[in-house]
DNA sequence: GTGAAAGCGCTAACAC
DNA sequence: GTGTTAGCGCTTTCAC
């Protein structure tokens, strides 16, 4: 910058001044100014102008794996709004590991970024991110949260969804709906089957342990759960599938078992390609680039400086009807 | 720093030694530092390090869309590269646009990003991108290359891909094949129109412009392109599609339009379910991940000051036969 | 093993 | 409209 004062012939704070637009610069300089950036190729250097300001402009993002696409989306979301705010995104993954998780948030913190969007892992403690938030970082959690830490927290309606889910195939007919979801540490996996449990009790049914499986749905052996339930004695008629991951891994499930009866099946969470299946996969579609929008609009909020009180928002999920889940049941036929 | 310095009752020149595990500190004076820095809950402040040291220990990654499947594959790949560096990833979306696109490279480098990679927009200019190449600033280009740029590159075979999914429909006995592929202005959609051509010509084939068709597959009125080229008098038999996005846009036409007689589908790049499908979907697979993992791998040589001859590394993409490519033709009908 | 001093490139505060 | 000064928090250099 000093090179550009001097080349210009002005003070290191006019030059200052027209690189940040201030005003309060003659047409005449501000041309001059211009005229030997663009001759030496200055850029400004935002790792000095952070250390004067305090103010990154960049935001951070955690999520379990940015490649799922589920987060995918939520961070393009987050990114458009975060571009009109003038800030860029850190993104890093956590694989669904605490530790790690907590690596990132120190290493995002030392970078000084202004806020975090967070997906936090099952069994993250609050300690670190609580210490962030009372020091006043901006933070907002997003599909699960952190109890334990004030910050504001946008979530799915998980209970909701899955009880139209379970409700929808109870109304086709069915009587016994398995249940395939994440691992129970899992926030999310826990909900949905609580809605799940409590639309069956609605509908006069008594939840069966034996037709629900928690687990992650990139664990080995899979296979052999899912047939462990399908294909016992008084076997289910209708199966929901807690997450993305999980249906697809049904899918394939499915596929490869082709022999088997055909099962009425709703997805929790909308997956490319749901449409085209035959028969199409009914689902509960989140709004992930809902979510990412509405997240990023109260992270600059408090970026901002608002001081209103926490707020958790629930997204309702919708139903998306496409015949996989009105094959009729046995109530029905 | 110099807080905890006054804490530990040593100087902030110790404290740096500590924090940096610079060693020549005696085994005492280290426990005192620790000790104050948790106690205060000091975190190094990275842009005043930035500042000082030149590194930014981050990297930028610019593609057209990072909720692409494609690139946030390719993005997760990175990651893990990045980590093993102790680099951190800024992300941003060019929708394609090489303005835009001119706009994030300048905001990265004013970050002081110690890279980029980069799957440049169509239509990019390369100055901007040689002075920042010229000045020493690591760049690595992936899916596709700007010319007069002197930059690592990694790209998928896509000529050899697109003739292997050419030939392989041909061997099935198929005389008229339809080609739909990206913009004539993308890098990658040329080429594979180039190697569907040329495998044509091996095969003793006159390629045929009805049924050609280049557009992007987010394009409006796709339906009625698509049903032009396959409800021609001598329509074709097969097709190829020459990205994930148009494979998944004509599934949805095809089913769309199931009275239609079946076509034999080969699908440049693969995609989630593409194995559930039925016919499942034989695809020319690129290799995202891989591609992430070297060009990551080049960067970091780069930016460790390597200064080994300009590369371009091209990965062969895998037929994967799946099903609808193996449909017979006419010729072995 | 430890410390003092200088300075990275910028902006805030305050002249003029 | 424009310029001067100080200092953000760290690391580099050199001295002890």
């Amino acid at each position: 910058m000093s090179d550009v004062a001097a080349a210009a012939g002005v003070s290191l704070k006019t030059v200052s001044r027209v690189v940040n637009a201030e005003g309060y610069v003659s047409t005449d300089t501000v041309a001059a100014v211009k005229a030997a950036i663009e001759q030496l190729g200055f850029r400004r250097n935002d790792a000095a102008r952070q250390l004067r300001q305090g103010t990154a402009a960049t935001i951070g993002l955690i999520f379990e794996d940015q490649s799922d696409p589920f987060y995918s989306t939520l961070a393009r979301a987050v990114e458009d709004v975060a571009l009109a705010h003038g800030s860029l995104l850190l993104i890093a993954s956590s694989n669904g590991d605490p530790a790690h998780s907590q690596t990132i948030v120190d290493a995002f913190t030392s970078r000084g970024v202004d806020g975090l969007i967070v997906a936090p892992a099952a069994g993250t403690e609050p300690g670190l991110l609580q210490r962030e938030a009372a020091a006043g970082r901006a933070i907002v959690f997003v599909d699960r949260p952190v109890p334990g830490v004030d910050a504001d927290t946008v979530l799915a309606d998980n209970v909701g969804g899955a009880a139209a889910a379970t409700a929808h195939l109870v109304a086709n007919g069915h009587r016994r709906i398995a249940f395939f979801g994440d691992d129970p540490g899992v926030f999310t996996a826990t909900e949905r089957l609580a809605g799940y449990s409590r639309a069956l009790r609605e509908a006069g049914l008594e939840p069966d342990d034996r037709l629900v499986r928690l687990a992650a749905p990139t664990a080995d052996g899979l296979d052999d759960v899912i047939g462990g339930v399908l294909d016992q004695t008084d076997p289910p008629t209708a199966l929901i599938t807690g997450n993305n991951r999980w249906s697809i891994r049904m899918l394939r499930h499915l596929k490869a078992h082709a022999s088997r009866a055909p099962l009425a099946f709703v997805g929790f969470d909308d997956f490319e390609l749901a449409d085209v299946l035959d028969p199409a996969v009914t689902v509960v579609a989140q709004a992930p680039a809902e979510m990412g929008r509405i997240a990023a609009e109260l992270l600059f909020r408090r970026v901002g400086g608002a001081e209103e009180p926490i707020e958790c928002i629930r997204i309702p999920p919708r139903l998306i009807v496409r015949g996989s889940g009105e094959l009729p049941g046995p109530a029905l036929a």
